[in-house]
DNA sequence: ATCAATTACAGTAATAATTACTATTATTTA
DNA sequence: TAAATAATAGTAATTATTACTGTAATTGAT
């Protein structure tokens, strides 16, 4: 019961998630899929980003000024943030294990996951100065 | 100029987050200032953590449910969340060099800090279950 | 100590992001 | 094809945060 039907707004913000690695806010999101379907409402987009999210086809990334966004690619991954346009970049880096381990020695419970985020400032906006 | 002024609300801002580990939200803070400070106002608390993380003697940490949540421990750290409590937990653990210099090795850019936040369920949760 | 300049404050209004609600529409099941 | 269910659009409500404004506190110089 309260079984997933199948909508196509849902596979529109779902392939438009998959085309991108902006990783956009949901008012991106509902800017881009608004030219394929013009009367889809914001509300809709934010439902599906998180249903999504909760089925594990997306994933919801918070960044520390508050924004929040989504990313299709959802194999376990760390993101890079440009602290001078705020662009949010996948690394194409193997997740640690052996922080993990360390995390797990130094915390009396459970350890299930992570996330990390690297801050710094992209070739694109280095290259812009002077 | 625009040079810092003393004020007793800010002072009992930073003690009271130097006295907590438990990385109160903007909110919970008003509530305990509140008891020394009853007509101190929920924004004065917002401009001064604000001002507090911008010079560097609080740091702000947003978890992925979006909450934002104040440290007055500012010496990098790593933290660890209980997914079942919310509550968040200081790691007394040694940041990674390697997985900075792993980072740097695949980011096309500068790197000069990185966040992490383990998610797991704590010993008190554990314990509670069954 | 007093005064002028500046910063901070309390209290309130405004804003922005997100969620909740409701009547209607689309999808699924039988 | 009809009944049951879930999803939608559009709007209202909620929440967290910031902005505004007149007053109060702090500072630095006399």
């Amino acid at each position: 019961m309260a079984s997933l039907k199948y909508s196509r707004q849902r596979e529109v913000i779902k392939s438009y998630l998959s085309t991108t690695d902006s990783h956009p806010t949901a008012d991106t999101v509902y800017m881009h899929v608004r030219e394929q379907f013009p009367h889809i409402s914001l509300g809709t987009v934010y439902r599906n980003l998180n249903l999504l999210t909760d089925i594990g086809e997306a994933i919801k990334i918070t960044t520390p000024d508050g924004a929040v966004r989504f990313d299709g690619v959802t194999s376990p991954h760390y993101h890079a943030l440009c602290t001078e346009c705020e662009r949010l970049f996948d690394l194409d880096m193997n997740v640690s294990e052996s922080i993990i381990e360390e995390a797990r020695a130094c915390f009396p419970g459970t350890i299930h996951s992570h996330s990390a985020i690297f801050y710094g400032v992209c070739s694109h906006c280095l290259g812009k100065k002077h």
